[in-house]
DNA sequence: GCGGTAAAGTGAAACGTTTCACTTCAGTAT
DNA sequence: ATACTGAAGTGAAACGTTTCACTTTACCGC
């Protein structure tokens, strides 16, 4: 490895001198720093990063933390951060759960992150962010200074979804949970069930995890029981899509059979058979917003903006009846 | 940031023995030990991550450096990369491509490398690699010590697809090809046409860059030619999948009017109307495989062990006749 | 009580930068 | 000639660790 230090000797300057000169700081003649150039660049010279960012206490990186690759839901939001950050001279690291996460953080190898990955708590958040460490929370809602939580506008999605469903005249209608940590699942979850109730309808909530498996299980156990709903509202397209599956499996079909809606219109939606009707959300957005008012925070403290990433309804074939106009009530 | 410094006189001893309480090397007194555990909880502290490798020369991380997000492509391989590293005191960063990434290999900012990026030139591989920084590249075939280079048997999944068509009894084939610089796309469009030739067929080749939507514009043109193939095969998926959707556009299904096979085995290609026949690398242990020998070698030296993952062909509907039963050759 | 040994702890250098405070020197206004 | 200025360059401290080489203390066998 070589070092400033065999580079300045190398130029015949000092280590200061080849420090200012590549850094274009300080006062330094063009001959100099024309040596110094060349001495680095024979010498195949690159600064060391570390010593760098002890001395600077300034990273130039953000770290984004989510909790599993899989699963198509990140892609988007990561290629929306990384948009961004393309236009910025900041470096992008993402990082997945792990012990080490944790210990990234709280190490400040970065100099802000956007957290995305519920194995880390609330507390540990509110103790970490601070002026020097600001962060953008995006599965939470969490009030601090420092934090910024931006969520999407599940209950939007929601009510339009329920719109949907209710102006085709259907009444007896399912609800298919995700993850109980998750506040977008509450929030969803919520939503639905007070548009239900605020239009006189009980909802039975079924329980899920987010994953493709368990809308799947929730699938065979509604249609084993028997009772059929009209209507299935499914926390996040890969339930809906196992829930399709499930359907599928009994000789069942949507949306003549039961009517289902998913959240998130991840890739796969517009592609599965029918295609699967889902509240969307646009999450290059999402990321894109995050990470602008990061950075802008991080250059010259521009306030964190609260606001919601709006959502849509997109009707797709899972849930809209072609041969049932539709009843309004 | 309370530092070293602060524990150690909180806990009323010298920073020599703070340290090396806190890393349990050294020999120092249990009671010594248990006042400075204490004193680094009550005061919070986290060591510098950039102090420590600074010193120590070694950042117990791993690299990723991968060109996007999106594609679905690196899910499965970014998972098993993962889940190998859970299993270590290895940390994972992933770096999408951009000059950032490189400056971070520069810098040497991790231990060892993954390298997923074709925008990083062979020449700076083979500069880079040594005894202290191994790299693994999973995206071209590179010789050098110090240097895996882990690809998938391109060859024997082609064969296999091959096969399948012609044992159906197809005979005039088309190929579209993949970007220019990859690796991976020279070695299918190879195998294709060398597989045809000795089968006594020749095989336009049609030009693509992976993405979906030059599959859908090779599918246009083909069409639009009038003089339609009996058979596709795409040097990946989502071309294939793009290739569908312009079929699909022009009224042709397949594999009646044309048999369509891809390659990857994306999760999409089992959603896909009709489902899509394909080559299926299990890149999960591809990712699991390059970080196993790269940490193998960080540890004790192991040397590398070239090796090709395996890859099988999937028939799915997408280019299996119903009603046109085999007429072996 | 003596040398020897091991345990417990410490001082200071080192890692490779950046940057503050300083020197040197030539040029210029008086 | 003198004093001042600005440009060009330098020495050394600092960032927060780790770790080498060292000291002190206590204990042991004899």
């Amino acid at each position: 490895m070589t070092t400033l230090k065999d580079v300045a000797k190398r130029a015949g300057v000092s280590v200061t001198t080849a420090s200012y000169a590549l850094n274009e700081t300080g006062t330094i003649g063009d001959a100099t720093r024309k040596r110094v150039l060349e001495a680095a660049e024979e010498l195949n010279y690159h600064p060391n990063a570390f010593a760098r960012n002890l001395k600077k206490r300034k990273t130039q990186t953000i770290g984004v933390f989510i909790s599993r690759f899989s699963g198509s839901f990140y892609e988007e939001i990561l290629e929306g951060i990384h948009s961004v950050i393309l236009g910025t001279d900041y470096e992008l690291l993402v990082c997945p759960e792990s012990r080490s996460a944790r210990r990234m953080l709280l190490h400040r190898q970065v100099d802000g992150a956007i957290v995305f990955d519920s194995t880390i708590n609330d507390e540990s958040i509110l103790k970490l962010a601070s002026h020097h460490f600001p962060i953008v929370v995006m599965d939470r809602d969490l009030e601090g200074d420092y934090i910024l939580s931006l969520l999407h506008d599940n209950a939007r999605g929601v009510r339009e979804a329920f719109c949907h469903l209710y102006e085709q005249g259907l009444r007896k209608m399912a609800f298919v949970a995700g993850a109980d940590d998750s506040y977008d699942n509450a929030e969803r979850q919520r939503t639905f069930l007070n548009e239900a109730v605020a239009h006189g309808l009980e909802v039975p909530v079924f329980p899920g995890n987010f994953t493709e498996i368990s809308g799947y299980k929730a699938g065979q156990q509604i249609i084993a029981s028997g009772d059929l709903p009209e209507a299935v509202f499914c926390a996040n397209d890969q339930m809906a899509i196992g829930f399709l599956r499930a359907m599928a499996e009994y000789g069942l079909s949507a949306p003549n059979d039961i009517a289902i809606v998913g959240f998130d219109d991840i890739p796969l939606a517009r592609y599965v058979t029918p295609t699967l009707s889902t509240v969307g959300t646009s999450r290059f957005e999402w990321g894109a917003s995050a990470t602008h008012q990061l950075i802008d925070f991080l250059e010259d403290e521009t306030p964190f903006q609260p606001n919601r990433i709006p959502t849509v309804f997109i009707a797709r074939a899972s849930s809209t009846l072609v041969n049932n106009p539709s009843e309004k009530p």
